[in-house]
DNA sequence: TATCAAACAGGACAACCGGTCTGTTTTTTG
DNA sequence: CAAAAAACAGACCGGTTGTCCTGTTTGATA
């Protein structure tokens, strides 16, 4: 170990990248492996920083988890199904292709991990009323969003469908795809429930 | 403290009862709390046993939660899915009944901690192979027999639907559903997926 | 430039975790 | 009925966990 030439590494002092890096670090593992099983330890490991800096940024373990989901997991399910649904041409297209598109994305990757909401959602609701808070909230954003989409669609007159309840069934079917995906480790799970909510949304619209 | 009445419980040496006692407490607290976050110290004081008694008949805290899901969860399976959708009148019948009666008893609960497979297998499919087997060996289980009742219904003519396809639809709702329900502590969610399905199964029926 | 708070570094700690070990009591076996 | 095995009791241990504490360095402020 050539010693001499060691330099410590400067401080940054950049306390947003700091905070960024740790939800970043702290989110990934927290998909992976889970809350309960990542330890404060293995953040700051993976993250290459102290006790100190974590503890300022994140005083508990538990702050650092809920600034998990209000801010990284409330963006990933913006991204993959709030804004798609909203800029899609009708909801039947917008939800179908949010589905694909997960699908193809979890082929490219080795592992099947899980929707972060959902991961997140079973194992704290439980646990703790703030947790739970913070994830009904994301499920409410992106169940209305949806439903919001729905009632928008002009093929769909009033009256014949309820959008609410059609939007949480596709939230749930969606919820569970990926909890079965995850289990048997294929996307087929997902294309299958894609497949057959297909001909439940094209049937709601010339049937009601 | 009075101890010359204390006199020690004797041993009972009946190693069955022993080992359900523990099985009992144990898929208690993993559904109530997860696999991760329920200690063996827990169970333990739970049970009112020994680590001795807990070790002899479980050496590890994985083997424990392996039994969990091979002998209780899925009989909890049976019991509210597959037996009941096999002795029903139809697939439809049968699926939209199990939905019901799980609703009732989870507004007779004061809680509702979601389905025991569900959330092993979204906590521990991505932690262990062995898990993750078990887990798909039992929702393989639960699909395959609605799919065969599926198949018997009369009223589809073969051909005209996928059954394999709809039943994955049927149980990932369910799955998606009381995982909803838990996020919002409401069964509300349950029974909204129960009425939407239902159009996609009587529409089944008579269109494919 | 002196002052002060924010932003870290890094060690320490009590509690806890899963697993092991030795010993004792009961049942089973030969 | 002796011997062996099974079924426990209960203490113990090394490693881990989340959190806290004392410093030190930097940027903001006046």
């Amino acid at each position: 170990m050539v010693m001499g030439s060691m330099r410590k590494a400067k401080r940054s002092y950049d306390p947003a990248a700091m905070r960024a890096r740790i939800l970043d670090v702290a989110s990934a593992a927290f998909q992976s492996r889970g809350y309960h099983s990542t330890s404060t330890h293995d953040i700051m490991r993976e993250a290459g920083i102290t006790g100190g800096a974590l503890h300022h940024h994140f005083p508990t373990k538990k702050s650092l988890g809920l600034a998990v989901i209000n801010e990284r997991v409330a963006a990933a399910v913006e991204e993959a199904w709030i804004n798609p649904v909203r800029r899609a041409r009708t909801a039947t297209d917008g939800i179908l292709r949010a589905f694909e598109n997960i699908a193809e994305s979890l082929d490219k990757q080795g592992k099947v991990l899980g929707c972060p909401l959902n991961n997140l959602a079973v194992e704290l609701s439980t646990a703790d009323p703030e947790f739970q808070a913070a994830v009904t909230q994301v499920f409410q954003a992106w169940t209305s969003t949806i439903a919001e989409k729905l009632k928008a669609d002009k093929s769909q007159f009033a009256g014949r469908i309820k959008p609410d309840e059609l939007a949480t069934l596709v939230v749930a079917s969606y919820s569970g795809a990926i909890a079965l995906a995850k289990a048997q480790q294929s996307s087929e799970p997902l294309r299958i429930c894609a497949r057959q909510l297909g001909k439940l949304l094209s049937g709601s619209a010339d049937r009601g």
